[in-house]
This record gives C-alpha cells, sequence and structure tokens, in this order.
DNA sequence: AGTGTCAATTGACACGATGTCAAGTAAGAG
DNA sequence: CTCTTACTTGACATCGTGTCAATTGACACT
C-alpha cells in the first residue's frame, strides 16, 4: 500500500482512521488495528495508552490532514445573514462524511467511556461555536424569529446539524447528500429566520 | 422494595428496567442486575438467552407496562391535520423520557450487536408509521409543502423527533419538556407545512 | 410419609479482549 | 564496536459473558 515509509505512528493512525471507516461505530480491536498497520499489537501501546486515546488521536489526525479550515471557517464573503448560514451548513454537511467513521465510533464510545465523552463534548463545542457565529450574524440583521433568543437559535441549528440526523437521513433514508443539503438548509432557515422577502 | 412477592422474571425485568434508566445507554452487566434483582447471576440465563434479549424484553416489558396506546394512537379526534400533527409529537414528546434510559442503551448497543440492531429497527419503523399517518393527513388536505412529497416529509418529521435530537435539546442543552414540545412542533410545522393562515 | 419435578443456587470453567511486563532483536549513530 | 532506540515476542492478570454440572428446597401428587 502507500503507508510503507511512514513513521510507525502515523501508519497506527492510518490503519485506525481507514478501519473505523470501514465500519463506523464498532470500535476496531486493537489486535486489528495492528495488523492492518503491519505492527505488533504492543507498538501501539509504545504510541497511545489505550484504545480511546488511539481513537482520540485519529481524529485530531484528522483534523491535520483536512486542515482545520476546510472551508468550515471561511464565511468571511457571504453577503448576507442567511447567506452564511446557508455556506455553513453546506460546509459543514460535506465534512460530516469525511470525519463520519471515527466520530461515530467515538460517539458510540462516550457513553462507556469518561474520556471519550470529553473529548466529544470538546469536538462538539467546537462545532457550536461556528453555529452561534451563523446565529449572530442572523442577530445582526435582525433576521432571526422574534420569539428565538439567539442561544435557543444555535441549539436548534447545532441539533438540526448533528451527526446523528445526517446519519439518519443519507444512510437510512437513503438521501443523496445534495438532497441532505438542500432541505436541512431550508429547515433551518425556515425554523430560524423571518420569511425570506 | 416493591417487587419481593413478583415472579422471578418480572423481578429481572424491573431490576434491568432501573438500571438502565438510572445509567442510560451504559450496558448494566448482568451481576449488577442479578444483584439488584435479588437473584444469582445465572437465574437471569434461566430467563434470558443473553444480555442483548434481556434488554429487549426490558422494551417489550415497557410496552405492556405503558400500554401500547399511551395517548400515542388517539389522534382520532384532531380536527386538522396541522392539529393531529401537533397532537402526534406531543404525545410521542411526552413518551419519549419513559422509555429513554431502555431504549438509549439498545441505540448504543445497537452498533455492535446485531440483535440489538434489528430490534431497534423494528421500534423505529413502528414510531415511523405514526410519523407517515401524520403526513399523510397533512397530505389530504394539501397542507404539505409543495416541494415535499410524502415519503420526504416522513422521512423529516421521523429524525426530527428522533430520540437523539430530544436527548441534545433536553439534557444536553437544558431545555425544559414543554420549550421541548414547543419549539419542535414548531420546526416541523414551518418546515413541513404550508404557512399557517 | 415418599417421590418426583421445577426453580433457583453454587462454584467452576472457557473464551475473548484490554492492558502490562520482561526479555530479546535489529538497525543506526557515536 | 558498542550504545541507544524502536519494535517484537510471548507470557500474564483482569474483567465480563456465557456454559455446565451438581446441589438445594419447596410444592404437588398419590
Amino acid at each position: 500500500m502507500s503507508s510503507q515509509n511512514l513513521p510507525t505512528r502515523t501508519r497506527i493512525l492510518k490503519a485506525t482512521w481507514e478501519l473505523l471507516d470501514s465500519n463506523p461505530g464498532v470500535a476496531a480491536r486493537m489486535s486489528d488495528i495492528a495488523k492492518k498497520a503491519g505492527v505488533s499489537r504492543q507498538a501501539l501501546y509504545l504510541h497511545f495508552p489505550n484504545r480511546t486515546e488511539l481513537f482520540i488521536a485519529t481524529t485530531k489526525y484528522q483534523d491535520e490532514v483536512f486542515g482545520i479550515q476546510d472551508g468550515l471557517a471561511e464565511t468571511r464573503s457571504a453577503k448576507s445573514g442567511t447567506d452564511r448560514l446557508r455556506r455553513y451548513i453546506e460546509a459543514w454537511a460535506n465534512h460530516i462524511p469525511k470525519i463520519f467513521g471515527v466520530a461515530k465510533t467515538l460517539m458510540v464510545m462516550k457513553e462507556t467511556d469518561a474520556d471519550a465523552a470529553t473529548a466529544w463534548a470538546d469536538r462538539m463545542q467546537d462545532m457550536r461555536e461556528g453555529c452561534a457565529a451563523a446565529i449572530t450574524a442572523l442577530d445582526a440583521e435582525d433576521l432571526l424569529k422574534p420569539e428565538l433568543d439567539p442561544d435557543s437559535a444555535t441549539d436548534i441549528l447545532w441539533t438540526l446539524l448533528s451527526i446523528s440526523n445526517w446519519e439518519q437521513l443519507t444512510v437510512t433514508c437513503g438521501w443523496p447528500q445534495p438532497r441532505y443539503i438542500e432541505r436541512i438548509s431550508a429547515i433551518a432557515i425556515q425554523s430560524l429566520t423571518l420569511n425570506e422577502a
């Protein structure tokens, strides 16, 4: 494959990534990861204290590979609050499939593992910032529905854009990604903003 | 406690219920359940083939206790499609907290356990029927947004009403239940129906 | 009483997975 | 040519599930 010459740590991370992607939500066994990376099982413990930390490190590795920006920050050029919201949703929506495998695994693990829970909460908090920023922009233009305060609106957007919802609509219901983006954007705009004139 | 005189099987189910409620998503250990039920660990295997089946049986026991109706079916008296939708959402929303502990556990387990996955899918499919019925009623009155076909609309409603979303808004964001009901109803109506005149 | 049945207990065990430990190996740098 | 560092090998403790076999105790039938 491609990863013959990479440092061991990176090979492990790549192997983990691939394995989690190929079976989202199922926490791969350490022995499987070792086999895939072409190292001994013990080598994993030389680089990561335990499985949870290995998975968390894998999400950080993904951030590194994608570059945190990945379009998520570039809402600068938006010409209106609504437009900015739309762009943010699209950017996030297109980010989800890339991280889904690993993220889903962490999502499942957070229920039983405190470290996973913290890592996941941090991650979701970051994403919430993006939502909050989009809502603030709307509010600044008085586009927010009058019955919604910015916090509630952020909660709603944050929830609408959850990975679970993306999974249900695309994976379970079989929606193609463009449809997901179109519909979820429409729902967000209809729920959060005053009728677009 | 209250369960001294009940048949062993029921005591086990009650113990499982309480344990899963007290720590949703965390699959209690067989030995804990046994202790709580006041029976030996092996007694559990006398009544249920394995842990997954015990949990599934617990959800069925809950259905029995609540009576499947529990208000979920009584949409008869609705005076309009929109009203019916509202009532359905409220009924389901009030049902969720009762089943949350056990449901969440099954939800987590479905990722790694085929039997849990099937049981969960069945359950969600039943709930989807309710969504579909509400959408059909809307459609019959031509209240559905023209760009939505009934299937897509059902997908959307089904997703909006997911247990994950309820959890995120009430547990994580701290919304009180009435606020959840009010907001999620508003979102559903705004996203699915023509502007209420 | 006497016997059989059924539910539950007791204690032991195999298995699979994580994480730990200690000793060995191999390759590169001084 | 040896020292160091990274990795391997194989063994082991631990924990939880699920299985098994032998035992107990209550109740019912006659």
